[in-house]
DNA sequence: TTAGGATTGG
């Protein structure tokens, strides 16, 4: 037998171990068999704290993984520890090491059934003779070959592209699809969930549970899940993840810069600082490399023949027949078409009567089937709701002018089809909750009374000419047989707009080159940023005449440095809501932060002898909500020092127009980019709106970031294009166009631009 | 056990 041996080898490739020993894997390891002189060797993936028994016995007990082979139940082994050896195994095990045992007893574990692991488990002492050899995995700063190792259990987590047959394991991944928990046939909840993660590699997962809460509370594509104890298994030539005894879920909202808070109805859970980070790198990740979705739909936005997921609040839900049932749902916005509404005897109504009665211009019916109807039933009235590939059908029905549209929740739960309730706590039924309070129920009354008399053509001033006012109308037939440049002014229907999807409009327009780019997105802007805390901010360059400067070092890992330079006025600093200041080192979150807080915040890194704006991917200025840009092309930058002249006058009110002259920045500007299709019975031609504010009256600089003025743009839409109509039932609008020529070498077109011109008030 | 993503009927 082997010595009373507890061996911490670092550092090597291999395990010298005694020569006489033979290994052993897990299929070998069976009662009955002779196990002298035989090894087994695994994975640490989890220990429990050291604890005492009950005779006073030091008692540890670690999960080995077999990664190389497997038996048909699973790939994880207990070991238990006793005596000295227990408390020295404790001091200096991590997860990710690999542990050798030999000189063991094996016995039938217990816990199995619970557990799902190996139906035996390996007992181990000084007394019985065992040996241990460790081998330890590289050490993170954090758990230190110390003690602390045994304060929680530490878990292991396999990306997803070197999942395994057969084998449980932890895993994260960002939310590529979901079924929202529902009714299975046999007696449990389901739920489907596909994961991606940064190794590209997809996973759909099964899961099931007696107890809704026990599913993961996933409520939008891109939230972000850590499971633990999945159990992998080949299906289809693919690998899938099923539940598997004891397992667990977290549930992080995937928005970068969002707090890192788990939701779980677990009462107990391991969370830990490496795991926020884990969470908050997979979001940038998930940023970057996934394709983003636009804001979700609203009522007012909806489109017939289509898949969409609303936001809600139940007002109303009644029984229709034994496969259907009826919910009755508003957003506050006002459906553009008119709706359907399902007959229902007034004693199945559930609902407050003078609030149904108050919101029926606003509330749709919603009919579910078949599966959908139980969870239905169960909804609370005035719970929020997220449900999920509504169909929106369009029906005509005979001697009416244009046809409603339904909402089906058809049965089955192809693309995710469901019903999710919503906590008051979700970001998105916060948001919902404070636009519900603002509508005003008189006015969306109005609302359809105004639809009516536009029907009718009496109502026609959609639009409002700024200038101009002596200009008579041209046709658009005779527009389009003249040559270019002219101005006109017009009388026509929008039949159609570009893009549908509103907050695509939106652009950053260069007035010096005239060039126009793409809003970058928050994963670009967080990729310069982490390019540039690279460099550590230069101490030589702190605390100036016109700055005062401070640095710290994060506590993590990565040891960052992060420094900030408050810029002064009058020798003095200023209050934070007056306050500009320059970081070097942030993160995205950090400067989000910063934003919020203090008026201007101007990201920079550290050269040998000055500080200098980033790459111009990156914004140069934030204020409040807002980024600002420099085109690329046409600035120069120059010394940043320039702040101090700002800084300098009687008030310094920080514009960033006058910021980004001192810094040599061509400022882009935001614009709203659309095309109009304009009809006016003689021809129909496209001009384009090329828009700051004028038009609809909205900055384009606030639209992307607030939600407020989204809506409003999109009732905007609705009225000068109100979706669903005949031709004869749109608004006139009146404007002013003017041709002009675009010549390249191979053709010469003629392109129109709306001008003058700006949405009426009471229409926005 | 159930489902194993992949809409359209009422």
């Amino acid at each position: 037998m082997p010595v009373q041996l507890l061996k911490v080898i670092k550092g090597k490739s291999e395990i010298p171990l005694p020569s006489h020993l033979q290994k052993e894997d897990l299929k070998q390891l069976q009662e009955g068999l002779d196990h002298t002189n035989k090894y087994f060797q695994g994975i640490v993936v989890l220990s429990y704290p050291l604890t005492k028994l009950g005779d006073g016995t030091d008692f540890f007990k670690v999960v080995l993984q077999d990664l190389d082979k497997w038996c048909s139940r699973s790939n994880s082994i207990n070991v238990l520890i006793y005596g000295k050896m227990a408390e020295d195994c404790a001091k200096v095990i991590c997860h990710g090491d690999t542990f050798v045992v030999a000189g063991f007893k094996l016995a039938k574990s217990p816990t199995a059934r619970e557990d799902g692991r190996h139906g035996c488990h390996l007992e181990v002492s000084e007394e019985a003779g065992s040996a241990i050899y460790i081998y330890t995995a590289p050490r993170t700063t954090a758990a230190s070959e110390t003690a602390s190792v045994s304060v929680a259990p530490k878990y292991v987590y396999t990306p997803l592209n070197h999942l395994k047959d057969g084998t449980i394991v932890n895993l994260y991944g960002v939310v590529k699809f979901f079924k929202p928990p529902y009714v299975s046939k046999g007696t449990d909840y389901c739920s489907v969930v596909t994961l991606v993660d940064p190794s590209n590699v997809k996973l759909t997962c099964t899961l099931f549970n007696g107890n809704l809460d026990a599913l993961p509370k996933i409520y939008k594509v891109g939230d972000i899940v850590r499971f633990h104890r999945i159990k992998i298994r080949e299906y289809n030539g693919q690998m899938q993840g099923i539940t598997s005894a004891g397992f667990a879920s977290l549930t992080f909202d995937g928005t970068v810069g969002a707090p890192v808070v788990p939701r779980t109805s677990s009462k107990v859970y391991t969370f830990m600082d490496e795991e926020q980070k884990t969470i908050e790198d997979l979001r940038v990740w998930a940023a970057t490399n996934l394709s983003i979705s636009g804001p979700a739909a609203k009522l007012s936005g909806v489109q017939p023949m289509l898949y969409f997921d609303l936001t809600c609040q139940l007002v109303g839900k009644a029984k229709v027949d034994g496969s259907s049932f009826l919910l009755k749902v508003w957003d506050g916005t006002k459906c553009p078409y008119p709706t359907w509404k399902v007959p229902v005897e007034a004693r199945d109504l559930e609902g407050e009567k003078v609030l149904l009665h108050q919101l029926r211009n606003l509330t749709v019916d919603i009919l579910v089937y078949d599966n959908h109807v139980q969870l239905a039933k169960s909804l609370k009235i005035g719970s929020f709701l997220r449900i999920y590939s509504i169909h929106t059908k369009q029906a005509s029905a005979e001697n009416e002018d244009f046809s409603h549209i339904e909402f089906h929740l058809h049965g089955g739960t192809c693309y995710g089809r469901g019903i999710g309730v919503l906590p008051e706590s979700n970001p998105d039924v916060k948001e919902l909750k404070t636009f519900l309070e603002s509508v005003d129920l008189a006015d969306s009354q109005g609302m359809e009374s105004m639809s009516s008399v536009e029907l009718d053509g009496t109502f026609n001033n959609v639009t409002v000419l700024t200038d101009h006012q002596d200009l008579s109308n041209t046709e658009l037939k005779t527009i389009l047989n003249s040559t270019a440049p002219q101005q006109y002014r017009i009388r026509a229907k929008l039949r159609t707009y570009k893009p549908q999807k509103l907050y695509q409009s939106i652009k950053l327009h260069c007035s010096k080159c005239n060039s126009l780019r793409e809003v970058p997105d928050g994963g670009d802007f967080d990729l310069i940023l982490q390019g540039a805390a690279v460099t550590a901010p230069n101490p030589d360059l702190h605390n100036t005449s016109w700055y005062n400067s401070v640095m710290w070092t994060t506590q993590d890992q990565k040891q960052r440095k992060i420094a900030i330079h408050f810029v002064k006025h009058d020798e003095m600093l200023q209050q934070p809501e007056d306050t500009l200041l320059m970081v070097e080192g942030g993160t995205l979150k950090e400067i989000w932060k910063l934003t919020k807080r203090f008026k201007c915040v101007i990201p920079v890194r550290s050269t040998e002898d000055h500080l200098e704006l980033l790459d111009l991917s990156a914004p140069f200025l934030l204020q409040g909500n807002i980024k600002y840009y420099g085109c690329k092309q046409c600035s120069t930058p120059k010394p940043i020092k320039g702040l101090s002249s700002i800084a300098a006058e009687q008030r310094p009110s920080w514009e960033p127009s006058e910021i980004a002259q001192v810094l040599g920045i061509e400022q882009l500007q935001y614009v709203f980019v659309m095309r109009f299709t304009l009809v006016d019975g003689t021809g129909a031609l496209n001009a384009y709106i090329f828009d700051y504010e004028k038009f609809f009256q909205i900055p384009a600089s606030e639209i992307l970031t607030n939600n407020f003025l989204q809506e409003k743009m999109q009732m905007t839409m609705n009225t000068l294009c109100p979706p669903g109509r005949k031709l004869d039932d749109l608004p006139w609008l009146e404007c002013f166009i003017k041709s002009y020529n675009v010549r390249d070498a191979m053709k010469h077109q003629v392109y129109y631009q709306i001008f003058d011109t700006t949405v009426a008030e009471d229409v926005v």
